[in-house]
DNA sequence: CGGGCGATTGAAATCCCTCAAGCTCTGTGG
DNA sequence: CCACAGAGCTTGAGGGATTTCAATCGCCCG
């Protein structure tokens, strides 16, 4: 089975074998987590970095108060912490949402890389140059959309994203996230979020119980969240 | 005048005169811009990034219905668009708030930088790292901070990267910033925008009078924001 | 069968937005 | 030196959007 950093990056630019096994070759370690589980902690100073292989994790902040808000969610390719190579401190910490099988990265090997592989280190800072541009899209989400649209359009990155990795069969994905969560991450309380779940299904858009998201009218939810790819940088171009 | 990138930068590493150097002449042109000017519009494909020399600008994103989501702020120091060095299209616009100097730094100069300095890349990648803990940071606040701690947040987050380029005198700072700018950074209407502004006025943490901004508590105002300054990252440590 | 987690509902209380003026300050032209 | 226009700030009022509080429901698991 393929790396799907690999599949991911690949999308974007081409990469040469020689990369492709440097980065495979990077990986120290692959453990499996239980959900909920800390990956790495706020205040954590990780000599590691942690690749996504399979399952879903997300950042989060924990206020005084007890609120919580949810930064990023990430998928199999997504480097979690690769921010934490060079930001040396976390921030915020990271859990697993399902259960996860993750590969370790030592530091170290990513200081070798950026010294003897300038375009597969363009590549990296790429990565996280995406999640960053998440970042400003669920900013404009909310800070500017409504409830409705906000999780219309957590859906449709969500589907995009997941499409990318053959993760969508036939407008199904699963989402391991509960509405508590969901709310975390959209800024709203669970009742609201709940509330607004049903106005999208009662629109028959979207179907989703348990874990499975069913997008039924992807026009029509793209339409709800005006959601345009572009921030998602899903070309292949030299970088 | 020393450069202000090399400033905020040797506050998180040490730069070498080399590598001083090298980002002094990486800068091809360097240019004056009035306020309220697109530096870049979304959708751009850039061959350049801008490094702001002296005033303040904002990235933005323009919704259908006309409403506004600003998604940073950019002091002195910033390299505004350095991310469309490897994500090529861009997907927001960066405007001017106030009369601005810029820098010019072609994306060919970036790549050699790449190529050949290992070190230097990891301190620009860095900066772009260190914007995109300042998007979570917003995140948090408008998922869930009330509109006077989002306020008291933003100015206290302010007030340390100012005060990082010595542009804070006795916790008094410039900050051309209209209420209706400051409503679209904290995603609330101008009119709640202003009634918060007054509140945090009314208790005599800061003023607010035209484009001057002063703290007059500071550990309160800390207090009311939940302000911790780990996401600056303000370290000098080996990157 | 009992728990426990997650989803759902109803109702009341707030919060925040919209609409619509009015106000203040500043720069400009007469 | 004053009147005026424009931009930005401030205020009041009303209504819709969200939150909070408090149950209840449904389902899976031991």
């Amino acid at each position: 089975m393929t790396n799907p950093l690999v599949l991911k990056l690949s999308r974007r630019d081409r990469i040469s074998p020689e990369e492709e096994r440097v980065l495979t070759s990077a990986i120290t370690q692959v453990r499996e987590l239980p959900a909920d589980q800390d990956i790495v902690s706020e205040g954590d100073r990780p000599t590691n970095s942690i690749l996504l292989l399979d399952g879903f994790a997300a950042r989060y902040r924990d206020l005084a108060d007890g609120r919580r808000q949810i930064t990023s969610i990430h998928i199999a390719g997504d480097f979690v912490d690769l921010h934490s190579f060079l930001l040396k401190t976390m921030d915020h910490g990271v859990f697993t949402m399902s259960p996860c099988r993750i590969a370790v990265v030592p530091h170290e090997t990513l200081r070798e890389i950026t010294e003897k592989h300038p375009h597969l280190t363009r590549l990296l800072w790429l990565s996280t140059l995406i999640d960053a541009a998440i970042h400003r899209e669920w900013l404009v989400s909310l800070g500017r959309r409504s409830p409705v649209a906000r999780i219309a359009h957590l859906i449709c990155e969500l589907f995009v994203r997941l499409k990318e990795l053959g993760q969508v069969e036939s407008g199904v994905f699963s989402l391991p996230v509960t509405q508590v969560e969901l709310g975390d991450v959209l800024g709203l309380s669970t009742v609201h979020t709940n509330r607004s779940l049903q106005q999208l299904r009662g629109e028959n858009v979207i179907t989703w119980r348990g874990n499975i998201v069913e997008v039924e009218d992807w026009e029509r939810l793209q339409q709800i969240a005006q959601f345009d790819p572009t921030y998602l940088h899903l070309t292949v171009t030299p970088r």
